[in-house]
DNA sequence: AATGGTCAAGCAGAA
DNA sequence: TTCTGCTTGACCATT
C-alpha cells in the first residue's frame, strides 16, 4: 500500500476536532460514535450487543465524517470505543460482521475521497513501556484493534492514519523504560506499527519531545502537542520543540496538538486543563502540521478559531 | 422519570 | 497507604 497525501487547501493547514461532535450530538435523535457500556452490562449483554452498538457508531461516523466535510473541516480523530469491549474478541467473530464491514468499508471511502485524515487515540491505560508483562500485552492488544478498524475501514498503513499514545511513564529509569517501549512496538503486527505515533506528556518528570526523539524517534514518528510542551520544554522554544518532532515523520505531513489553558481563559482549574475554545493556532504550526485542536467545545471551537482567523 | 454514585484497563504525585 | 486526575460525560441501580 501506498501512502495517500491528500491534495487540498495546502496554504491551510488542516485543523481537527476530536472526537465528539456536540452539535450533532445535541440533535434528536443524538449522532455520536463513541456508544459503550460498562462491565455489566458487557456481561450480561455481551458480543451481540457490542456488535449492535458497533453498527451505530460506524453509521454515526459516516454523518459526522458528512458533517465535517459539509463544514470543510477535513481532520477528525475517531472514539476509541468505535467497537466496546473490542480486547475481549476479534472484529470477525462479531455477528453481522459482514454489516458491520460494510459500514466501515463507507466510511473508509468517504475518508479517502474526500482527502480526509483520521486518527485514533487510545487512552492512558495503554501502557507499552509497563513494567508489568500483563499491561504490555493488554496495550499491545489495544493499539492492535485499533489497526484493525483502520484496516476494516481500508485506510493505509501509514502514520497518516495514526494512532496516537503516549509512553505516559518512565518507572524511575528512562533508559530502561525507553527500551521497553522499543521492545513493545517491535511485537505490533507490521500493520499496527506503521501506524504508531508517540506524544509528548503533561507532566515535567514525563516523556519531552527531544527525549521522544531520541528514544524511539527512528521508528515512531513524534506527535508535538504545544500545550503539554510547557511543562516538558527542556529549554526548547515551542518552535524548535516542533521542528525536532517533525524530522521524526519523512515524507508525511505531521500530526500537532493545539491547545491553550483553561486558566488562560479565567477559569480556575488545574494548568494543564485544557480550555474550551482557543484563540489562535501559530501560523508557524498551522503551516506545518495538520493540527488538532483539543478544546473542550470540539467542533465549536475549530469553526469560531477559523470563523477568527480568516 | 429523575437522581446520584460509579464507571475495564495504569501510572504519578499529592494527601 | 490511600486517593485523585487523566476527558467529560454516560451508564445504571435506586427511588
Amino acid at each position: 500500500m501506498e501512502w495517500y497525501i491528500p491534495l487540498g487547501p495546502l496554504e491551510l493547514a488542516m485543523l481537527g476536532y476530536a472526537c465528539m461532535n456536540r452539535t450533532l450530538r445535541e440533535r434528536e435523535p443524538p449522532l455520536r460514535c463513541n456508544r459503550g457500556m460498562q462491565r455489566k452490562t458487557w456481561e450480561s449483554r455481551g458480543i451481540e450487543y457490542a456488535a449492535e452498538l458497533a453498527r451505530r457508531n460506524l453509521a454515526d461516523l459516516y454523518e459526522i465524517l458528512q458533517w465535517n466535510a459539509e463544514n470543510d473541516i477535513y481532520f477528525y480523530r475517531c472514539s476509541s470505543d468505535l467497537v466496546p469491549w473490542n480486547s475481549q474478541f476479534d472484529l470477525e467473530d462479531l455477528p453481522d460482521y459482514g454489516g458491520i464491514a460494510d459500514l466501515a468499508a463507507d466510511c473508509g471511502e468517504f475518508v479517502r475521497e474526500h482527502g480526509m485524515r483520521l486518527t485514533f487515540h487510545p487512552a492512558h491505560w495503554c501502557k507499552l513501556a509497563s513494567e508489568t508483562e500483563s499491561t504490555v500485552e493488554n496495550s499491545l492488544t489495544a493499539v492492535e484493534y485499533h489497526a484493525d478498524w483502520l484496516d476494516l475501514l481500508d485506510l493505509d498503513r501509514s502514520p497518516y492514519y495514526g494512532i496516537n499514545v503516549h509512553i505516559g511513564a518512565t518507572y524511575g529509569d528512562k533508559a530502561a523504560t525507553a527500551e521497553r517501549f522499543r521492545d513493545a512496538v517491535a511485537r505490533l503486527s507490521p500493520g499496527a506499527r506503521k501506524r504508531l505515533t508517540v506524544e509528548n506528556d503533561d507532566k515535567a518528570s514525563l516523556w519531552s519531545v527531544p527525549e521522544l526523539v531520541e528514544a524511539v524517534g527512528e521508528t515512531v514518528p513524534v506527535v508535538f502537542d504545544y500545550h503539554h510542551h510547557q511543562f516538558t520544554d527542556r529549554g526548547l522554544t515551542y518552535r524548535a520543540a516542533f521542528d525536532l518532532a517533525r524530522t521524526t515523520w519523512g515524507d508525511i505531513r505531521p500530526v500537532a496538538h493545539y491547545s491553550e489553558p483553561a486558566r488562560l481563559h479565567g477559569a480556575d482549574a488545574r494548568p494543564q486543563a485544557h480550555a474550551d475554545y482557543a484563540a489562535a493556532v501559530p501560523a508557524w504550526l498551522r503551516e506545518a502540521a495538520d493540527v488538532m485542536v483539543e478544546a473542550g467545545a470540539k467542533e465549536r471551537a475549530l469553526l469560531a478559531l477559523r470563523a477568527g482567523a480568516d
